[in-house]
DNA sequence: GGTCGATAGTATATATATAAACCATGTCCG
DNA sequence: CGGACATGGTTTATATATATACTATCGACC
């Protein structure tokens, strides 16, 4: 359905481009909305599921990822990853680790509740994606992967 | 450039389909921070911009909108625009005004500080758009267009 | 070997978002 | 009429985000 029903606008989008961004801008919206509506069930946010998706995939050598790592891997400003690292602390699903050899680095692991969470979660929220994402064939998803990253491209220059 | 490289992942995103939501959810992020960076120039955020862009285009006949409209044309929850409202008042950009007929209702308006500043913005906010969204032809834009309502309807189901 | 600059994490102030509970007002229907 | 229910706005608690300034630590270089 057209964004301008959607949000219940009296009147169209003037402009193509502009009808474009809002488009990425809300559609980002619904999928983060749906995705904190399923997780909730489980006592996460989709935030804090995306950094133990991060925690569990792309660990270094040490079994964990740095604070400043994280906030690399989710293009938000590392002052964020203190508080989101607090919480997930206090729910005791992962825990700041020292870092042997620079004491400046504090390694975040999962930990054993953490990860059987995870584990538990992970394949629920697979399949939901996979449903979700079946409006389009493989092909269709390639090229739009394609042009979001030539946007993307765009606002790094 | 692909997701996987510019969040300096270590290993790619296995499932495209997921691949594909990133790309939303982070092309949207950049978005905004983009957008966000732009306006601070003037003292605004987006969303503050977004309502006053609301407010310009779709204001109804008593020349503005209420709050259960502006959080409905911007698919947030009612709550979150009074303290969004209170902080556009407090910068004297828009005014609750009572509603003639239905007491519940504010209606918000743009002052004439609100709307000289955006008269002033709104040109140079739709070049960036141009410009950014250039990267696509029309056609193209119109596809990214149909591709992303198809998801937004699938989550709708 | 001590100072300088870079890096990691934290603290603070502020903006945006949600859910849930609440009050005031309207509407509808028996 | 009058009670039940719906609607609009606010409040509160909580989560996420930014910018900025601060501390601790590390590394490099004279």
């Amino acid at each position: 359905m057209a964004l301008e029903h959607e949000l219940g606008l009296r009147k169209p989008i003037e402009l193509l481009p502009h009808e474009a961004l809002l488009n990425i801008y809300y559609t980002a919206s619904c999928l983060k909305k749906r995705a904190d509506e399923f997780l909730r069930g489980f006592g996460l946010t989709d935030v804090q599921f995306n950094v133990m998706m991060l925690l569990w995939y792309q660990s270094g050598p040490e079994g964990g990822l740095s604070q400043a790592q994280l906030s690399d891997m989710m293009l938000v400003n590392r002052a964020n990853v203190t508080s989101l690292i607090d919480r997930m602390e206090k729910a005791a699903l992962v825990a700041r680790t020292a870092s042997p050899g620079d004491r400046r680095y504090n390694i975040v692991k999962m930990t054993s509740r953490g990860k059987k969470l995870f584990a538990k979660v992970e394949p629920l929220y697979a399949r939901q994606v996979q449903e979700i994402m079946a409006v389009f064939k493989a092909g269709e998803q390639k090229r739009l992967v394609a042009m979001l990253g030539r946007i993307r491209g765009e606002l790094a220059r």
